[in-house]
DNA sequence: TTGAAAGCGCTAACAA
DNA sequence: TTGTTAGCGCTTTCAA
């Protein structure tokens, strides 16, 4: 393909030994060294990072494996991480498990094929067989997330908590009628990942600490769901929906369908999406961090792989966002 | 670190030949292969994907930089992007420039040191020394625009083309005073873009044609410029912006400022998040199909790479949706 | 200051 | 059917 230091040392008569200290430091003799460095320049020299790394045992690139890229959640998160990693010099493999868990097998496997020096995950798996897989992988891995065990080092807001200081919230504003939508993650029938069930928990938690009926949606009809539940209730409802996205969708429906908000009904989000802070009206939602998550695993990632801390877990504060629809 | 063919062959007494024989094919005999599969599972063997990539001089790595993900339209592009590689097996490696001319240049030089069998870019960089460098790349090259002239491969929307037609879209709704609102991309004080400047250029003819005069709201300032406009014009104005973030921000601006939408301004956008479409109201704006700009893509870098085709450039269709704003 | 040699883990050509 | 050898491009001893 390219020049090697091969063809360098050839050209200029030394060693490749030589050449490689002219590149990158060691005695040399200056004269040498200049006339190694020009001809590199002239040719192009490229150094091939897949053999240094082979060497090396290290290739300076960190997989990542999220859901998708739909909405804007993860987005931000890879946002804040490739800007993170991207001052120390690595690379970052991002693949997409959509939710398949023999996708994310997979990836997971070939990145450590691709001798990734560390992982960030936010999992579709999620038994037990899996963290024990996790925990034996031969690179350091952080999970997305909060409360997964032992072992594990997490990265992550305290949905739990996060969801029941939302249900609080909305108490505070009047409600008496929590319900809770957890939509299925991506497209396929499944409850969802374990960040969105540590909420139904939260939710749940809360509901029968204030000793109030809890009302579940679930399922990829959520919408008709909400729909019905808004026209058949007699007590004014707040719609808690865990991603802003959900959120959206319900309140555009149920306004087509001549409710209002706050008036009608009260309605709370997840995520806290930046365009939704702009639209009126302005979402009331949980801001949860993402790209403080981000850059915050992606430094705790760097550190275990450089073995200046070992596995721990970091809760990043989450906290309530006051918009105009509860 | 793991398991090596020499090491397999060590334990089971036979050549490193015989052990990638039994695992990747070849003659052997079948009892031979049942116990290096065996001990291979047992131990947990994974090839190292880098030394492979070293000798077959293919790293299954496709490199990808973009400015950056917070807008939605990266995000649902690599998406794209993903799935389809995902199928070939390949990896992706996603890097952010930042609208930074010189990070643009480190990241390429890094992914090419990282042997990627492609790239795709949407580049910071716009001026004829930087499409010559891309030219003389050693890998095959995507990038994402169309236009930029001859020996490179583009994909994307004619921006120039799309531009006219939104113009005579909202000429077709009874305006007659139609703004171009091009703030700068990311936190930079840049014009933009290629595709953005080449939307000034679809702009500015479209206007000159119909005879009217050309308003341009250029800067980070944007929404104050636009608000101060709106005060001062005489005649209900349109605002084309060049993208669906921007849109929001002005149109909420000027809600707040307490003008109507259609009654006292139109506004349209670019890009057609999909959030957008479910809020009210719901965002008049350009679709410029940015999933089949990312497939298309990979599949063009694809044949490129596998030398199924040459260089060449795809466009893709664009088409106005229709909201409420205008 | 310079060079020779070995090795990272893999594949491929050629022998046996 | 199996093994030997060489080499991808780099770094890293160790010796000169």
């Amino acid at each position: 393909m390219g020049v090697t230091t091969k063809d360098l040392a050839k050209i200029c008569g030394v060693s490749r030994t030589t050449v490689t200290r002219a590149l990158y430091g060691g005695s040399i003799r200056d004269d040498t060294k200049n006339r190694i460095l020009e001809t590199a320049r002239a040719l192009g020299y490229q150094p091939d990072l897949l053999a240094r790394s082979l060497v090396k045992g290290t290739s300076m690139t960190i997989g990542v494996i999220v859901v998708d890229l739909r909405n804007q959640y993860f987005p931000k998160m890879l946002d804040a991480i490739e800007n993170t990693l991207k001052e120390y010099n690595y690379l970052l493999n991002i693949t997409l498990h959509e939710n398949s868990r023999e996708t994310e097998q997979r990836l997971l496997q070939e990145l450590i094929g691709h001798r990734v020096d560390g992982l960030i995950i936010s999992p579709a798996n999620q038994d037990r067989d899996f963290w024990e897989y996790l925990k034996n992988i031969p690179v350091p891995v952080v999970v997305i997330g909060n409360n997964l065990g032992d072992g594990i080092s997490t990265v992550g807001i305290d949905e739990e908590q996060a969801t029941s200081d939302a249900v609080s919230f909305i108490l505070g504003k009047n409600y008496q009628n929590i319900v809770f939508v957890v939509p299925p993650l991506s497209n396929c029938n499944d409850p969802g990942n374990i960040g969105h069930r540590q909420r139904v928990v939260g939710y749940s938690k809360a509901m029968k600490a204030s000793g109030l009926p809890e009302q579940l949606i679930l399922g990829s009809d959520y919408i008709e769901q909400a729909l019905n539940y808004m026209k058949n209730c007699t007590q004014r409802p707040a719609f808690l929906c865990s991603g802003d996205t959900y959120a959206i969708e319900v309140l555009s429906t149920l306004r087509q369908a001549g409710f209002t908000e706050v008036k009608d009904f009260g309605i709370m989000g997840f995520d806290c999406i930046d365009i939704l802070q702009k639209w009126s009206p302005v979402l009331t939602t949980v801001d949860n961090h993402v790209e403080q998550i981000g850059r915050q695993s992606a430094e705790l990632l760097l550190e275990l792989i450089s073995e200046k801390s070992s596995r721990k877990s970091i809760k990043i504060p989450h906290n309530m966002v006051s918009g105009e629809t509860i």
